[in-house]
DNA sequence: CGATAAAGTGAGCAAATGCTCATGTTCTAC
DNA sequence: GTAGAACATGAGCATTTGCTCACTTTATCG
């Protein structure tokens, strides 16, 4: 292991940024299995040992990918989330759905790999700072309309809220069934979130 | 590619069925990279060459193990739905989530490996089988209990409700909450359900 | 310039993996 | 018993993978 070391001329900064956009691209076609460390310095027109400057291992390409990626889903919920405070609550839920649904379409290819390719060890969850950011956003949302509930419940609840919101918002974005529009889909989630957590039982 | 052979006698029988309890040990324990098909062959005590008679390839190994798991599940679901058509919907939505939890419970070591380590290639579904069976007992459900849906949208509303269905059950099955009884999220994902198909919109 | 550090190269190694095949063993049927 | 089929073995091959390291090139700065 020579160690990682942190790109400070701009011509480096340049090629981490082109082995992630190949790392990307390779991941998107040939698979995590098929995604090796001489592959992706090959299509980042790079050589091996140049890769291994920067990133200490193939996984390390992996989590970087999925660092970024995060930050962009973050910065996209967070925003729509300080504009949907001021809405009423089902626009506001529709909207956060929205966002993330177009915010995972963005990262397609990544998305894709990451749900179904890339061994995710013991955690389940492909985007978990996002799961915990909706779960505050939720959290807030129950605390004002549905103030009756018991704290245990409203967790049961939520957790339940954030399963449903992130593999449904996931399946539309990735997986799109033929013939239903992609609108449609999210406003039938809002309803079914706002309708499950607010009232039943 | 010698080819793949049937076992006859009761001999390989018993092998194939020893190889195949290893895998599911090693997938649980390795996951599907650390899966090798000597490691798979050493720990069921059995020769690769023996392996590779019944077993064309490493894939078919879990293959197989996949159609084994979903006929055990087919079976349950199977025989809860014909219980549940004579109870009222609330208990038949739940019994026949709670006996899809359960034996996703009993498969839990493959069923994990399956959900976050095998490629699953194009189809983005670890069983689509099961999706389909729900998808129909959910229809009649849909037909005799709100008929004043149009196809298009009761179409998009089962969409839904299996996505749901499937991904909070294996949730619960697999990665279940600490300190939230998992009746009760079976309860609340049952309202969910109930609610958000049948009112809604 | 000249010196020092950063950036970049790619042949190639050690280990692992999927799989074969020549050989030996056990079962079945006549 | 014995022929022939089914069954079983495991050394080992071809390939791939992750990764190193001795080396060259480029930038920075007094």
């Amino acid at each position: 292991m020579t160690g990682r070391r942190r790109p400070v001329q701009a011509r480096s900064r340049e090629m981490v940024d082109r082995i992630l956009e190949a790392a990307t691209r390779v991941l998107a076609t040939r698979g995590y299995a098929g995604m090796s460390t001489n592959r992706v310095a090959t299509e980042a027109g790079v050589s091996v040992g140049s890769l291994y400057r920067y990133f200490g291992d193939k996984d390390e390409i992996i989590a970087e990918l999925r660092t970024r990626c995060t930050a962009d889903v973050m910065a996209d919920l967070t925003e729509a989330m300080s504009r949907a405070v001021s809405l009423p609550t089902r626009d506001a839920v529709h909207r956060v759905l929205t966002t993330l649904v177009g915010s995972l379409q963005r990262h397609r290819a990544l998305m894709t790999a990451l749900v179904d390719e890339v061994p995710l060890g013991a955690q389940g969850n492909v985007l978990p700072e996002v799961e915990r950011q909706l779960a505050h956003f939720t959290r807030m949302f129950v605390a004002t309309h549905a103030p009756h509930l018991e704290p245990a419940e409203a967790d049961a609840r939520i957790y339940l809220a954030m399963g449903v919101a992130l593999s449904t918002c996931l399946r539309i974005a990735l997986d799109p069934p033929p013939g239903i529009s992609e609108d449609h889909l999210v406003d039938l989630t809002a309803d079914l979130l706002g309708l499950g957590l607010v009232l039943g039982g």
